[in-house]
DNA sequence: TCAAAACGGATAGTGACACTGTCCGTAAAT
DNA sequence: ATTTACGGACAGTGTCACTATCCGTTTTGA
């Protein structure tokens, strides 16, 4: 498969595919000769992955690059690596104030109270310190309280999602490990993506059940 | 309040404040003289709700003008300026191949069997569609097939974050409607990103029962 | 067989984006 | 009275994700 063949099943641009590869993205192809290469396979998956990470966890061409080398790394193990991913999916800045400090206990307090198997500097801890303290800016949650209404809620969500997480792990084919760091970093994105939309459906279904007679003709 | 008064309250720089005030992301304060503005409350909730928006819901300056507008706009129902930021929030190009169709009609089939009330030509549904499509590529669900496993699961959360919608949307104050309209803008973003944090750690947690045990030393 | 087309690597260029810096005349503070 | 701060206008900056061009080589098809 040339390259021109690997830009029209993918559907992404020859001139892309040349930078993907310059950037590390994508593994270069067998040469057959001085000027001539070829892609198999594993190629089309690498490029669906690169995608994805891309348009769906909009991800930075960087950020990317962590990931594949994290998937392409063959001595890493698959726990490690499906770590390294989260870690590298993680988006924005972490901000270092006060209230971040008591976002960060909160946090550690739901971890604890969950039961989460989760590393101490997981990068995902500050997305939910992230949130938290928006959510106490627009009095949502009160930072200062580590036993109140609200995280209830998302200890509900918490307990569902557990078993999702197990179900969906479980799911994954036993092949090759990068095949598997593949699927298991495709899923939690995709799904992601995927719950995100359904839950703003049911918001706007809400909407208009809630606010929509009030303006109906 | 200066605007440095606003910028040290909301930690956004004076010159991304005036950035903003030129884009119209923020209402202009009352002059007091030719070189002279007060800010108020109004102006700190407006940089917050900006903030959110970029910072976790990471909409472009020009999705967050239209959303501004939105809540801005007096005569527009809640329900409509809702729907409007929720269509700005929907990132990413919509293609027009032939699986997009299909996944659309995939997504038409789950609107209709979850009775959800959501817009025809609502960008969520092409949200759902794009995630569709990945879970297509990568096996998990086949397009072509309307009645099959694995939209089960997506059928069960619908259920589970409708009733979710209608509490959380029971919860915004009854207050003045740009104040409404802000609240569950702010609310669908922040919950959001403290779902997909939760659902990462879930997922962490999961690996590192199934997958972790084996490298443990 | 031989011209035309395609290939792949290197390098420079582009356009969008989100700020950021500077200038300047006016107003407030000390 | 002098220093400091203010706010509007506008040009400049750095990053990012491509995209276009060039060039020598190789394949293809008449």
């Amino acid at each position: 498969m040339k390259m021109a063949a690997l830009s029209r099943t993918s559907g992404v641009s020859v001139p892309t595919l040349k930078y993907y590869l310059r950037e590390g993205l994508l593994h270069s192809g067998t040469a057959t000769a001085v000027n001539q290469a070829d892609y198999d396979e594993s190629h089309v998956r690498r490029v669906r992955l690169v995608r994805a990470l891309i348009d769906l966890a909009h991800l930075s061409i960087a950020d990317v690059a962590a990931v594949v080398v994290a998937v392409d790394d063959e001595t890493m193990p698959i726990h490690d690596a499906f770590g390294l991913t989260q870690d590298a999916m993680v988006i924005g800045p972490h901000r270092d104030a006060a209230q971040y400090r008591l976002a960060r206990a909160l946090v550690d307090g739901f971890v604890a109270r969950n039961d989460l198997h989760i590393r101490t500097h997981a990068q995902v801890r500050e997305m939910l310190a992230d949130a938290f303290v928006h959510l106490a800016e627009w009095g949502f949650i009160d930072l200062a309280d580590p036993h109140q209404a609200g995280t209830d809620q998302f200890d509900a969500l918490a307990t569902v999602f557990k078993q999702m997480a197990a179900q969906e792990l479980a799911s994954v084919p036993e092949t090759h490990r990068s095949e598997m760091v593949e699927y298991t970093v495709v899923g939690t994105v995709v799904v992601e993506v995927a719950m995100a939309a359904i839950r703003r459906m049911a918001l706007e279904d809400a909407s208009e059940r809630r606010y929509g007679a009030r303006t109906r003709r």
